[in-house]
DNA sequence: TGTATTGTGTGATGTAAATCACCTAAGTCC
DNA sequence: GGACTTAGGTGATTTACATCACACAATACA
């Protein structure tokens, strides 16, 4: 990969000091949907940084309960993995690969010095935790005051627009798991908004109304 | 106040410009418990370092039910406030004073600069940003994860710390509050944990034995 | 000292969600 | 085609918590 190249992927990289520096010692990987990439207890050896495609980051309790956090999507990292490598702690979340993903890996150790070498690394470091920040407060008013209808319908929008495509092919079952919920009451909530004619179910796919978004936000 | 003063309050500055320009630049301020800092929709305007005293961050929603995020003690600030101040955006959270509170404001304007002047200030805001993570995911966990009775065991043992002292001088209906839930419900929660002889229930006041957390963590 | 206010205790009832139990339908594999 | 696996549907029951209703005690204060 050539600067050319790397700067259409990370447009508010524009120094070239910097975009070489990213290319020298990042490493390139591609990885297919489905993949776990991290798991509670496993150790960061470097920043992600997502190229193409997104990864979905998870939060886990003891008993392997899981909870959405949030998506990475083209162009950004992980706080979570700016904290922990830092701190060098062993990982507190689970992040699987959602789409086919190209990322390149930072190794821990530069990232500390390009914090204060690139202005626009400290930046892009800043801008991280700020929009993290702002999703870890929506998640936990999703959890802390929401019901479990709303939240499932705020994950659809969510998802829909992840994918940008108005059907969802998954199941009850890890829709359930995400939410931090069982099975049985995501079916039954998704038998009501079919009954409601806003989505249509089937084996593994969930088609959904083109005004959706609008139909819940009253 | 003099740079000796300042840091005896934050022994991590030790770079004597960097405490001269806190000197210069903050702003000291004397509050009251009980005083309310800042709500959410207002605008931020500094970055407040408490010197002596905790407040305590709130999550709100729409309707005005809150949610205990965490302390800010002594020589810490609020990520919070770093990022709505980056962005200038209104604050997300509610700020009380919760033990009377000496705190030092630095005006958002400079704390920009001093992220590129300073390292011992760069290393502060990574390291706030880093435990203000890590207690957001401890407060996700509980709210997605725990029930209400250990959550507010947990709340018990949390301010038992916090104030150090084995009394909480408090009422069922602010903890109730705190925890987003009611004031029936923590009345009988409390009244379970007093049949157990683990606390003493006054009015106004918790008496907590000794062993509480012992007693809690089985 | 009486009255108002605030804090607490507790029964009754409602509700969202969890759990259990079991069934049917759709796909998979030999 | 038959056996097996996986996804989904749905009733019954339980649980945690919310909400309502009201009683009563401690304190403030006029």
């Amino acid at each position: 990969m050539n600067q050319e190249e790397l700067k259409s992927y990370l447009p508010n990289f524009t120094d070239p000091k910097l975009l070489q520096d990213i290319l020298d010692k990042g490493q390139i990987l591609h990885l297919h949907a489905g993949k776990v990439l991290m798991e509670p207890g496993q150790f960061i050896k470097m920043v992600p940084i997502v190229l193409e495609g997104s990864i979905k980051i998870l939060r886990m309790d003891e008993e392997g309960k899981e909870l959405f956090l949030y998506y990475l999507d083209a162009g950004e990292t992980c706080a979570l993995s700016l904290t922990c490598c830092s701190a060098s702690k062993p990982s507190e979340i689970k992040a699987i690969v959602e789409e086919d993903t190209t990322l390149i890996g930072i190794p821990v150790s530069v990232h500390e010095q390009w914090t204060e070498q690139y202005r626009q690394w400290k930046d892009f470091v800043s801008n991280t935790y700020q929009s993290r920040f702002q999703e870890m407060l929506v998640a936990l008013d999703a959890v802390a005051f929401k019901r479990m209808d709303e939240r499932l319908m705020r994950y659809i929008v969510t998802k829909m627009k992840q994918h940008k495509a108005n059907e969802l092919h998954t199941t009850h079952q890890e829709i359930a798991n995400e939410l931090g919920t069982s099975r049985e009451v995501i079916s039954r909530l998704l038998k009501q908004l079919e009954k409601k004619k806003w989505i249509e179910l089937g084996r593994n796919v969930i088609y959904i109304r083109d005004d959706f978004e609008e139909l819940i936000s009253k």
